[in-house]
DNA sequence: ATCCCATCCATTTTT
DNA sequence: TGGATGGGAT
């Protein structure tokens, strides 16, 4: 039956190997992801029953990716006429989920055992951030001494490793800086306590440390699901390494997959010994190594290849493509962003009109300001385009719109309140909140009760609504019942567009609508919780697509313009510069290159603006790592030196 | 309560 | 450079 999908020889090993641990590694483009979604299809063929499948990968796109092409292939199955484990009506799909996305199902299933309410909240970073400043405040700790940023993120590295608040304070010691993380993170805690509320870290957490205390839960999931299978295993950090061991459990039926060169979150706590000591973890496993790439060109590979060998901390590995030697790849050097950024869009404007489609070609780049000069070139040039990484759900109008929605449901969720109180402005200021937090609301003036009453009702009125309507519907009548729509109306050419945003996220919304109404508002709320930068991309096809190459992890194109290749910039050096960092700006490099199928655009900028003032550029030590065999250099943005000067002058 | 303007400071990378 | 923040005027 495997015959026709399409697979070679080792990865069919791969897919016959259904019983105890598999670790498959393999370089970028060797099919892993096709090779574990042809393991789930073949399990399910062989008679376990899809429910009891469950996938780990690491956004919703690929998730959602990877269950349309399972549901497809067994489709298929089903009109050869083979049986399935399960009749054609309801046809079980398997549990495809990322890690957090897993963690809130588990939460959700178990909220009682937990004392927490089903319909908890998932704080975002900003969220998270507001309640970071919230506890220093409480605690007094002054912001300027420690960044809010930097604190989150100390206590996201910890809560990443299974530590707790009050593990962490025993450990903490005389360390001036630890006590005082510490003790704000104790509050923090409370905050989100309090706000029924949950940060991203919790999600596995909490989930892990249920699954750790509660033999039953833990075995009741090990039944639940027979066969796991993660994917992107190299960017696993601790606590999901423990998830996933805690559901493997006895059975060990569990597949990863990964490259260790690809490893490019360690800073957020991936690590990479999860993948290397896979075979101590799991005694008895098999190893599948997959060494042909079916993505690139000779010459991309080649240079991919030359690039990743130069890290000392790694495995050696054998990476070959039948496919062509391609064309070169071209370099090009402007004499400052915008140059760059035209050169790009005039590359990218060739490649459309001799057939190529928008939507293969992507534009890369280190950090995310970099987006802002190649998104006006693109928007001068007419050519249509998406930047990811925007995210939607992170838009202020669309958070106010979604915290009408939960504070309606959930009158406890004080942010929610203080957030949309006053949105749009009600006459509602801070003294009067206050006064209402502190619960002496009937000290306030009558116009001030009344304005707050009339705040209460269309609260409960937008709860009707929710509990009776379809999400899409509760949305709409959020936006004019709110006078979100009369303020944004009568607004500048932006609040349009933020209008036009809102308007979006009822067709979104609409997606829900097939649910009982309150099912509905609690999906729409979770999905858009766990929104990742690649989720945007499902809709607008037809764009070129501009995204950090973090966000591009996975994905391929045709065509890939790697943009900004400056010595600082990418590689990005910072004052703290470790070893281990530059180790994993090649790695980046790596999955940059190794995106495209056909052709590699490399580019840099000999000045940027950075803060405001011009900083002059050396090209990226990534370009000569390239034997120039492999690379085609264009011309330069200034045609000789003179010219170069006077601009220089001009600046 | 709200709005406007001066000042400050920052950029990795994200579920 | 431009977004975030806070002080002061209305
Ligand atoms: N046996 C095969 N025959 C033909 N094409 C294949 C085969 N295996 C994989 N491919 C194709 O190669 C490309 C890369 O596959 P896939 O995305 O699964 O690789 P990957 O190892 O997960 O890549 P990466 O690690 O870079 O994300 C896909 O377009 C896939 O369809």
């Amino acid at each position: 039956m495997l015959e026709g999908r399409g697979l070679n020889a080792e990865q069919e090993k791969a897919v016959r190997t259904t019983d105890g641990p598999l670790l498959i590694l393999a370089g970028a483009g060797a099919g892993k992801t096709k090779t574990i979604t042809e393991r789930i299809v073949h399990l399910v063929c062989r008679g376990v029953p899809a429910e009891k499948i469950l996938a780990v990968t690491f956004t919703n796109k690929a998730a959602k990716e990877m269950r349309e092409r399972i549901v497809r292939a067994l489709n298929d199955e089903r009109m050869l006429n083979r049986p399935l484990s399960r009749g054609a009506l309801g046809t079980p799909a398997p549990f495809i989920s990322t890690f957090h996305g897993l963690g809130v199902h588990i939460l959700k299933e178990n909220a009682r055992v937990l004392g927490i309410t089903r319909n908890f909240a998932i704080f975002d970073r900003s969220d998270s951030i507001r309640s970071i400043k919230e506890a220093m405040k409480q605690v007094g700790v002054d912001p300027k001494q420690f960044e809010p940023r930097r604190i989150l993120s100390a206590i996201s590295r910890e809560k990443g490793t299974g530590t707790t608040a009050g593990e962490y304070e025993i450990e903490a010691g005389n360390d001036y800086f630890k006590r005082t993380l510490a003790r704000v993170w104790r509050v923090y805690e409370q905050v989100l306590a309090k706000e029924n509320a949950l940060d991203f870290d919790d999600l596995l957490l909490k989930a892990v440390r249920l699954l750790q205390a509660d033999a039953a839960v833990r075995k009741h999931y090990q039944s639940v699901w027979s066969h796991i299978h993660v994917d992107e295993y190299q960017d696993t950090n601790d606590i999901q390494y423990e998830f996933t061991k805690l559901l493997a459990g006895e059975k060990q039926n569990i597949c990863v997959v990964g490259d260790i060169d690809q490893t490019i979150y360690s800073w957020r706590g991936a690590n990479i010994d999860h993948l290397l000591a896979f075979e101590e973890t799991f005694p008895g496993a098999h190893t599948v190594i997959l060494t042909k790439n079916y993505r690139s060109t000779k010459t991309i590979l080649s240079a991919a290849n030359e690039i990743i060998e130069k890290n000392a901390n790694r495995k050696e590995k054998v990476l070959v493509t039948d496919n062509d030697d391609g064309e070169a790849i071209a370099l090009y050097g402007g004499f400052d962003e915008s140059d760059e950024a035209r050169h790009v869009v005039e590359r990218a404007q060739e490649l459309i009109a001799r057939g190529t489609p928008p939507q293969e070609i992507a534009v890369l780049y280190r950090a995310n300001f970099q987006s802002r000069t190649l998104e006006e070139a693109f928007l001068y040039a007419g050519v249509p385009y998406q930047v990811l990484g925007t995210r939607f759900f992170e838009r202020k109008e669309v958070k106010d719109t979604l915290s009408f929605l939960r504070c309606a449901l959930n009158p406890e969720s004080s942010s929610d309140f203080k957030r949309i109180i006053n949105v749009p402005p009600r006459g509602i200021g801070k003294v009067t909140l206050l006064k209402i937090l502190d619960g002496k609301e009937d000290t306030l003036p009558p116009t001030m009760r009344e304005k707050v009453s009339n705040f209460k009702n269309l609260l409960i009125s937008i709860k009707e609504h929710a509990l009776t309507e379809k999400p899409s519907k509760t949305i709409k009548y959020i936006i004019t019942a709110s006078g979100l729509e009369k303020q944004l109306l009568t607004g500048d050419d932006e609040d349009k567009e933020r209008l036009e945003n809102i308007k979006e996220l009822v067709t979104l919304a609409s997606k829900y609508d097939g649910f009982e109404p309150r099912e509905g508002v609690e999906k729409l709320l979770e999905d858009a919780a766990l929104a990742s930068d690649q989720d945007s991309l499902e809709k607008s096809t037809d764009t070129v697509k501009l995204m950090t190459v973090h966000a591009s992890k996975g994905l391929e194109f045709d065509f890939v313009f790697i943009t900004g290749l400056e010595d600082g910039l990418f590689p990005h050096t910072s004052d703290a510069d470790e070893n281990r960092d530059t180790e994993e700006e090649r790695r980046l490099f790596y999955v940059a290159l190794t995106r495209a199928r056909k052709r590699v655009f490399l580019s840099y900028a000999a000045t940027r603006m950075i803060y405001g003032s011009r900083e002059v550029n050396v090209p990226s030590e990534f370009i000569s790592d390239i034997s120039s065999d492999y690379i085609e250099e264009g011309e330069e943005g200034y045609r000789d030196e003179q010219e170069r000067s006077e601009f220089l002058i001009i600046e």
